[in-house]
DNA sequence: TTGAAAGCGCTAACAC
DNA sequence: GTGTTAGCGCTTTCAA
């Protein structure tokens, strides 16, 4: 591997100088930048990024955890973080949390010891302890807010969200309403179920508690799901589910137990994840501006290491896609 | 940050010393390494990797670069691969190669510019040719084979897999039999049609290129995938499809056009996505062990950076995970 | 406009 | 068993 030593030595100019040239930190003269320029050329020059970190206390990495690596909405967190993080000419480096203390701390000293820019924690636990006291280095929590802390965060209105799915289905004639949540002790979840009851209520409709069942977010909830509604006697006409990846197999369940979607029960989901468009009915879903949301999150990260972060909380608005999972209340006949 | 300097000037004692005693690379005084300890915990030392990796060398870091993030297959590789990574104390830095030279080179380029160890070239395309001139660093192409190159791989053996999906189709009774495949131009969709349409010949069954189609491995192929069956008079009794993401959709689609799985259609999936419980009926599916292959491969990039490489090339053997989309053939009558 | 030199944190060769 | 020192590749201050 070529340095900047080399270079200098070919060019014949001093190694400060090939740096000013490869940084534009300083005028320099054009026959001089002539020749490092060929000089970098013929060595076929790579920066080293250890050196370049050592030195200016910046690894030019920004570190992403997620509590699971194999999960659609997760995949899409990676991939637009990554490409955001890419563009700026930084590193991702990813972890996975795995509800594990251990792991993230562990994770989080590696970042650190690589001088490490700055942390998006996505969806973190509750108990997360290491959020809380990292004033060292910039931090953004993305996608769930922590309620009465300072920390810059990147949010969907999930409370919203749930307005906006009750709205929907009462819109279409339903008052018998359900709802598959995500785990409880998630904020964003209890925000989402929150919102729907709000606004059911504010409607003359009340969201019984036998008709609520807590999910996990993930795809086996789904088939869980299907078989709590399936047992009742008397279902609700129309089903929010807090993701879609729950709602996929518990519209497969159902239709396995004689169910037809949507015209015995409706069926939204939320994400808007490529799935919906690849199952039977097309799924009605809310969806989240993801992408926006992550290059977002890592401009808060670079604005709070230049010092010119100024909006602590951006909040971004959900939409509904409408396709074939719901459809108008058929009156009991 | 502390570094060993803080830690050396609490002991009383060298930063050679701390360092010794950190890495265990020569014997140490009981009342010294008491000293040190005691100091490393209150100064919160935390190692530099830079500065390590500036001198030694070697950046603790493997490389693993995917085609596509949003993926569930490379997820579980990501997952996986990031697994044995970290618990061998490097790190992973994951890559998008989105079948862009362009991003494969920049890509590469940072990794070598952090001294990385190994890279992973995960299912690269044929064009890739970053592969071929990178004798500099240790790397080992992983779930897919370069003919006549050597490179070290690790591989599924897909060839394998067709045979064990047309034995297993066979064994049902099936004789007139369809394929939907991946990108022909990928050598392991190649293998896995020619397994497949072997066993059958040496059976007697011949496969008609009228019942092939040939897919993408994404989704959408399957909605395509089942419009194309749909269309035929003459339908296949039974189907494989190479990967499981292009077999759900296509079951979905089948069966919304009165297509009945597998009274009137028996598919076998290949990966067994975790998908296949979530679906009706439940997808019987040709399984490899991701886990290890990803192991294999993180153990061959050490040993080639220990220099104590002596297999080459590694292959793994499917099975099979039989569910219920698969069934006899019913006699036409 | 350019060069010399210091130092980021670490390891290892050498000396004692 | 321990300390001193050089140097990995880079940026940046200071001088010229």
């Amino acid at each position: 591997m070529a340095s900047l030593k080399d270079v200098a030595k070919l060019a014949g100019v001093s190694i400060s100088t090939v740096s000013r040239a490869i940084n534009n930190s300083a005028p320099l003269d054009a026959e001089t930048r002539r020749k490092v320029d060929a000089a970098i050329l013929a060595t076929k020059y790579r920066p080293n990024l250890l050196g370049k970190g050592l030195r200016s206390g910046s690894g030019y990495l920004i570190g992403l955890l997620v509590p699971e690596i194999v999960n659609n909405t997760f995949s899409y967190f990676i991939k637009y973080i990554d490409e955001s993080v890419t563009a700026r000419n930084y590193t991702m480096i990813l972890g996975e949390e795995k509800n594990d203390p251990a792991t993230e701390e562990r994770f989080i000293n590696m970042l650190i010891g690589r001088n490490v820019d700055g942390i998006i924690f996505s969806r973190v636990s509750d108990q997360s302890r290491a959020v809380k006291h990292m004033a060292e280095i910039p931090i953004v929590v993305f996608d769930r807010s922590l309620d009465g802390e300072d920390i810059p965060c990147v949010v969907l209105d999930n409370h919203l969200a749930g307005i906006m799915a009750g709205e929907y289905l009462l819109s279409l004639g339903h008052r018998q309403l359900g709802c598959v949540t995500g785990p409880m002790n998630i904020a964003l979840a209890r925000d989402r179920l929150k919102g729907f009851t709000e606004i059911l209520a504010k409607n003359g409709v009340v969201l019984e508690k036998c008709n609520i069942y807590e999910g996990d977010f993930e795809l086996s909830s789904g088939k869980l799901a299907a078989e709590f509604f399936l047992d009742k006697k008397d279902r609700p006409t129309a089903i929010w589910v807090q993701n879609d990846i729950m709602a996929i197999p518990m519209m497969s369940w159902l239709s396995r137990y004689g169910v037809r979607i949507p015209q015995d029960i409706s069926v939204m989901g939320m994400d808007n994840n490529e799935l919906c468009e690849m199952v039977v009915p097309l799924l009605t879903s809310v969806a989240q501006p993801i992408k926006e949301m992550c290059e977002a999150a890592v401009a808060m990260i670079i604005k709070q290491k230049e010092g010119t972060l100024r909006k602590k909380r951006i909040i971004f608005k959900p939409s509904i896609v409408v396709r074939e999972s719901t459809s108008a209340r058929v009156p009991h006949g």
